[in-house]
DNA sequence: ACTTCGACCTGTTGGC
DNA sequence: TGCCAACAGGTCGAAG
């Protein structure tokens, strides 16, 4: 379900009830998500201050004193802030109860997502410490994507949908990004020129941050803590518009499968 | 080192 | 209306 604006979304959301409280307690009802959810995380967390609430790539994290619940939506989570008096629902695996009575309630049908404890320093895990560069980081350049592109064979959908390189981008986000720098996302990613490269990043970078002040993309299921929808899905280009009008040329846009992914692109301005 | 592909799950949608 | 296949926003880890 979510790309990296709606996962900043959802950080944006549950921030404000969370920070500097202290949580109370921890009630999982499903520990067997992608991984289980540590059967210590209560004793490790419990009585503890939440110190602040990130995000790297599209892991959200709650930072306290002595480590960090690591939380990853997969592709069917959602996070809600709620009471005692919403009772749980079917796939509502783990509620944070925090000291204003407030709960932070993770959803996830297809339990694609995760739970998971770091002590210390949270760049030590080690499914974050692989992970490539924030694309909306001064560091993620097009210099950068050069020199990692440098005789790569894979497509450059592939390419900038793959966390080692940069994070964040996923699939919805690649087609926009692509149809806007003008890219054919059959291209290999080793050939193509630093200048396109340039394109490719502003582009990357643009269609996050207007998805982000857009509260984030809903196709089906997407909504903000507060079960809102975002707008971002009124702005795609491409992305679900197959056969529709191209909206630069007027050319039928295309859709075929990559890496067992949906792309969507115009093959009249996507070279 | 790079690339591809299966696996993990449930819910929804579209065709017959 | 019902059934069943195909598909869905992620990504790790094995295999080639």
């Amino acid at each position: 379900m979510p790309e990296l604006p709606e996962v900043e979304t959802s950080r944006r959301g549950i921030e404000p009830y969370l920070l500097n409280k202290t949580i109370k307690t921890i009630e999982i009802r499903q520990h067997k998500l992608r991984w289980p959810i540590p059967k210590n995380l209560p004793a490790l967390a419990e009585g503890k201050k939440i110190r602040e609430v990130c995000r790297r790539a599209k892991y959200i994290y709650l930072k306290l004193d002595n480590g960090n619940i690591i939380i990853h939506l997969g592709m069917s989570g959602s996070l809600r802030i709620c009471t005692k008096k919403t009772p749980p629902e079917k796939h509502d695996h783990i509620d944070i109860c925090v000291s204003n009575n407030k709960i932070l309630r993770l959803r996830d049908p297809r339990k694609f997502g995760c739970v998971l404890w770091q002590a210390d320093d949270i760049n030590e895990h080690k499914l974050i410490k692989v992970l490539g560069p924030e694309p909306l980081d001064d560091i993620f350049t097009a210099e950068y994507l050069h020199d990692k592109a440098h005789k790569r064979q894979c497509s450059i959908k592939a390419f900038i949908m793959n966390s080692h390189i940069v994070v964040g981008v996923g699939n919805i986000y690649a087609s926009e990004a692509l149809f806007r720098a003008g890219i054919n996302p059959k291209r290999k990613a080793g050939n193509i020129s630093l200048s396109r490269l340039q394109k490719l990043v502003d582009a990357i970078k643009l269609t996050l941050e207007l998805a982000i002040n857009e509260g984030g993309t809903t196709l089906r299921d997407f909504t903000g803590i507060s079960g809102q929808p975002g707008y971002f899905a009124q702005k795609l280009l491409v992305y679900g518009r197959d056969g529709k009008e191209c909206m630069q040329c007027g050319e039928a846009i295309k859709q075929f499968t990559q890496q067992a992914r949906s792309t969507y692109y115009c093959s009249r301005c996507q070279r």
